[in-house]
DNA sequence: GTTAGCACTCGATGGATTAGAGTGCTAACA
DNA sequence: TGTTAGCACTCTAATCCATCGAGTGCTAAC
């Protein structure tokens, strides 16, 4: 069946009208509120459809429609209007940005605390500390002629490996000398401890194979990060409780015990290398606890690098568009802050 | 009225069970649980008689009672017997102690977080940074022949003073001096900038009033950890909602809502100097929001200096007996391990 | 293709009744 | 004088039931 444009203007519709009031939508609602010009009867005839296509759900018989994960997740891609934060939101954000904090993370997570109470949602952030983690072991061997993989393992004893596209073939005993030179100038060491004398050192070493260090340094950055070691925190936990989708203590408690773990918060929170504000819907979620939430989520850089992510969890009837739009007025604040002298960064 | 002996057996009968069920209690269930060898109305003629005395509360005329704040006050102080650890509970809590971190903070971390699991009890817990809360200002002033007074302001702005006894009196002049002495020296440092060096400087240029020099070091030290710098985290919210006490939404949500803000888990996690275990209950709690909660905080040492605080928040009604021993055993095996040596401490 | 009309479904609401736990009081008892 | 049995009374929680109303799906007419 094709989505025409009525069939559209009625699904987001109905996703607007839900996610402001959270009670099921019917077909008189939507005719009154928006001059289609079509009888309630015509609407209950699109919605049919557009529950035949999965776009919309029915909780029980008599009762109006609500929106599918997949229905949220069209509304997401194809039809959400970006939402124009009003002059007052942005003078709110502003001064947010303008407390006066010497540290960045206590700044990045007084941020968040305020700005949970700005969106009423929760606020979710990580901040790697990229002076702990380090890499406890490297490998590097051929793949193809054009390929070379490289295994890293963490000292938390995660394994992570990456492809690196060369322009020559590599043998066997070449990788295993670059390895060693590795191992032996880089294992043990973070992040931090990586400076300019480090690379001059590797560059000596490494003189037929210097293109390789720029994506090698680059894997190991990204593998450090990931890691558990960078810091998890979250603002505005008790915001949760208001929206009726928590009126059940039980459904609450085990959102929240899911939240208290760290762990399982740095799972949700991954953000795809450049990826800018990704949304998760519902089921979407790899964590079975997270399949009735929404997670919106962007990352935001230090000195043009991606070094945390910020982003709001509430329930699947979120107002994406102007979490959005929230979020990334955020990032770029706190980008454009951090990117000035003067703060934590190695 | 007297609280004779049976008196005492029937309140503490109460509590306890009031403690474990949550319902309140009739007196056919305390006659038949315990055998006192008196019939039911003997019980409510006791009960009526420690409703009188402020130990007891009905929820409403036809209810069984429920323990007052009082009670729970008079259970702790008087009546509560020491809760035996079980050798099961015991293994547990040791096994808590041999995670391998050796960042202090995370580890104290780490631990309320799993501690929280084994108690099913929200836990509060503060790590001070010692390194980074510093002292703005000095003010050293004469009260009277034996005692001087010393005002202090943090870089937070906060402003403390203490009395300290001198064994002689020293007139304005010099108190002056000493205050000049100190704003050169040390004004500006944090805890972990105050080594042997600046001692022996202050020594040097103090010579006539050296005595001063311990006790004025020692309350830097005490307003230092008190500022808000100092870390607060909790583990375990949501095991709050397990409690029927928290069925009511809106209750939940705003006693979740108080603990997200660290400010107030600050002042409400005050500890004594020196005080061992320390329990608030209900509306001892100076915060409102807390007026149905109790608190049980223990502080913990590195190096045989107080420096943190973990504790337990729950209902009023609380397993106080269980929570103190738990948290006395918890708090001595931190004290152990935190003063090996190879810690975080400065 | 759209719409009016209508029967039907199903949850929510509210009132009435009932069951049960517990009290307080009185009078009898040891 | 303290204890106890008995009984009337109170209050909440649970249950039942009738009703309401929002909303659907279907049919027939436009």
């Amino acid at each position: 069946m094709e989505l025409d444009e009525r069939k559209k203007l009625i699904l987001g519709a109905i996703i607007e009208s839900y996610i402001e009031t959270a009670e099921p939508v019917g077909s008189r609602t939507i005719a009154k509120k928006h001059d289609l010009n079509v009888s309630p009867a015509t609407i209950r005839n699109e919605m049919s459809d557009l529950e035949e296509m999965g776009l919309l759900e029915q909780p029980h018989t008599s009762a109006g429609r609500i929106p599918s994960h997949l229905g949220y997740r069209m509304y997401v891609d194809r039809l959400m209007k970006r939402y124009e934060l009003t002059a007052n939101e942005i003078t709110r954000m502003c001064s947010l940005m303008e407390l006066k904090i010497a540290e960045l993370d206590t700044l990045i997570k007084e941020i968040a605390n305020i700005y949970s109470r700005i969106t009423n949602y929760t606020v979710i952030g990580t901040m790697p500390e990229v002076s702990k983690a380090s890499i406890k072991h490297f490998q590097v061997m051929p793949i193809d002629d054009k390929t070379l993989m490289l295994i890293i393992v963490t000292n938390t004893n995660i394994v992570r490996d990456t492809k690196i596209s060369i322009g020559r073939p590599i043998d066997l005993h070449t990788a295993a000398r670059i390895s060693s030179v590795l191992n032996e100038r880089l294992s043990g060491l973070s992040c931090g401890d990586i400076d300019m004398e480090k690379i001059t050192l590797l560059q000596a070493e490494l003189t037929d194979n210097e293109d390789l260090i720029q994506p090698i340094l680059h894997f190991i950055y990204e593998c450090v990060e990931a890691t558990e070691n960078s810091e998890v925190f979250t603002g505005g936990i008790s915001n949760l409780l208001s929206f009726p989708e928590y009126n059940n203590i039980q459904r609450a408690k085990e959102l929240i015990g899911f939240l208290d773990d760290k762990s399982n918060l740095h799972r949700a929170m991954a953000v795809r290398e450049h990826e800018h504000v990704r949304i998760v819907i519902g089921s979407e979620n790899r964590a079975i606890e997270l399949k009735d939430c929404s997670i919106v989520v962007s990352s935001y850089n230090i000195d043009g690098k991606v070094v945390g992510t910020i982003g709001l969890i509430g329930p699947t009837r979120m107002n994406y568009s102007k979490a959005v739009s929230n979020l990334e007025f955020l990032a770029n604040q706190l980008n454009r802050l951090t990117s000035k002298p003067g703060n934590k960064q190695e």
